[in-house]
DNA sequence: TGCGATATGTAATAACATAACAAATCGCGC
DNA sequence: GCGCGATTTGTTATGTTATTACATATCGCA
């Protein structure tokens, strides 16, 4: 790791004291971003910082998501960071996707949590990880 | 329609009438498999039947999922035959998909659609359509 | 210092999906 | 049957997303 450790202060990011840099450039990319965004958006907005190739984009990609600081949507083959700085939520997260201007919103349902691990249950299925995406219009656009 | 695959005892598949040639080669592909298929897959398993071009699969692919006799399975890049001829394209369907042997059950959930209703409700999101993906392993790979 | 685990760099390639254009076919009123 | 617009098909080329393979560098620790 590029990254020395530190006392987990609070105030800041707490997700930048142990991200090698690589990790870091594309987390602060999808931060920045107001829509989703690539692989190869990432990669073209972090040329200027030296990545050249998807793989690097890709392999940090690949960490931010096993720790729950950016999300995949698998309906648009695009990422997020996570909304919620200190959430590392490992439970169900749902997304609604604004079809008009890509704004994402993210959520999570304790009911519809129950009634996956109800039918999950019933059926045998032991559940390793959930996609739930909407798409849509969100209401400001509705509203223009 | 060439094939008399009817796994339901009593009635025909009755969408067989009005599909074109492509429609019906790929959906009776999609039909006889017994995991989701990609697009290129059903382009190499109906090459015999003269298939030459990806666009050929995508097109009849794209009018089958519109009707409702198939399924795109966003986390997997892959395509499903309907699991029930009654299925409204409508309502929210969920798909648990098996990561060891790659089987798909699609169900539906008339609460969790509700949940989700009464969230975008909330939310003034106006709903288009709803992926919702389980990734895990089934009950019968589960007892082996 | 040496060693295993982790992270990085680079090139090549695989896998998934669409654009653009021409030709054939279908549905249907006439 | 004929005309004609809508739909489907065929074909080539290209765009987009993701991974394989291999070499190099760095980190954590004994
Ligand atoms: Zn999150
Ligand atoms: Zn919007
Ligand atoms: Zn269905
Ligand atoms: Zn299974």
């Amino acid at each position: 790791m590029a990254h020395s450790h530190d006392d987990h202060a609070g105030h800041d990011h707490v997700w930048a004291a142990d991200l090698t840099r690589n990790q870091a450039l594309v987390l602060g990319a999808l931060a920045h971003a107001d829509t989703p965004l690539s692989a190869y958006q990432l990669l073209d907005q972090l040329r200027a910082e030296g990545l050249r190739a998807p793989l690097q984009v890709y392999r940090a990609l690949e960490k931010l998501v096993e720790r729950g600081l950016a999300h995949r949507l698998e309906s648009l083959n695009a990422f997020v960071a996570c909304a919620d700085e200190h959430c590392h939520r490992t439970g169900l997260i749902a997304f609604a996707i604004c079809s008009t201007c890509g704004k994402v919103d993210e959520f999570a349902d304790t009911i519809i949590e129950d009634r996956l691990g109800a039918w999950s249950e019933g059926q045998g299925f032991t559940v390793e990880r959930t996609t739930m995406e909407i798409r849509g219009t969100c209401g400001s656009c509705a509203a223009s």
